[in-house]
DNA sequence: GCGCAACCGTTGCCCGCGCAACCGATATCG
DNA sequence: CGATATCGGTTGCGCGGGCAACGGTTGCGC
């Protein structure tokens, strides 16, 4: 074994893997009754911060850390519930335009309130303000280096 | 809307939430050369930590956070590479319990000293001493909230 | 202009997993 | 002791998502 863990980096990491998931399902499940999966809601997100609520198909599946087809089926729900609206693009005749539609966006804010609640409940209000600024330097930089092997793979 | 995230709170949020899948997707790749799932791996670790290297099929799956069927499903693959053993038990005719092989035992000791090295190279070599600490101390305090919820409901 | 490469999105196929339903086994209580 | 509830594991089903393959479109080099 070449350099193994020692009881500090263990401790952090199994701490971390068990609870990731359950954060998640947590997050999950209290955004449930509104309907909408945590990745339909971050789909809905970044629409309503776009320019004219809509992206292309694969500027949002880059900012979603989603495959084409992953993409294509999870609009499909999206756009069977009302919520996005698929519309050709004028200027490139490749392109499909992902766009917010009003209902859509009430969907969104209707769900944000309980949605942000469920962040500081599970998360946020459960650290104090040192322990935030280190989880965002934590993984930043985490997800730096993450961009760094990737660009050199 | 109740109460919003600063801007403090929201960058600590979004860089945890982007970066998260990023990692695990990271490390998972990592694992694949040794024809190991991370979740598969997992298990392995489990069962070569308890008694006899063996483990009830439903302590298995609270530890894992998995379903029944999801850990019917995982096991199912690991029986059929030969790392795990399915045999029931004397005492409890309704239980069987997952044992691992001298193989499944190889297997993780091989792809350990990989996935350690992935561990520290994506994470812990990234973070100096006291985010480690910080990081342990986050996920532990966040974990013991999300203990809290589920016994309570 | 033409041919070829790269790009964009969709589809077929497969896998992993949760839920509900189910069966056999065990515990509990009258 | 017998009836019923509970437990432990598997199976059918559906869903979400990745990979490879494909058709249509655009850009680039000649």
């Amino acid at each position: 074994m070449a350099q193994w863990l020692n009881d500090d980096e263990m401790g952090a990491w199994r701490a971390f893997v068990e609870v990731n998931a359950h954060l998640m399902a947590a997050l999950e499940a209290d955004l449930a009754p509104h309907r909408l999966t945590l990745g339909d809601y971050e789909v809905l997100v970044h629409l309503s911060e776009a320019d004219e609520r809509q992206l292309r198909m694969c500027d949002l599946a880059l900012r979603l850390g989603l495959s084409p087809s992953g993409l294509t089926r999870r609009l499909d729900g999206l756009v069977k519930s009302g919520h996005v609206e698929r519309r050709p693009s004028t200027a490139d005749r490749r392109v499909m335009l992902a766009t917010l539609t009003d209902q859509g966006l009430a969907a969104m804010r209707d769900a944000a309130d309980d949605h942000v609640a469920s962040v500081r409940r599970h998360l946020i209000d459960r650290l104090d303000a040192a322990q935030i600024d280190a989880l965002r330097e934590i993984f930043t930089s985490v997800g730096d280096g993450l961009g760094r092997t990737l660009t050199i793979a």
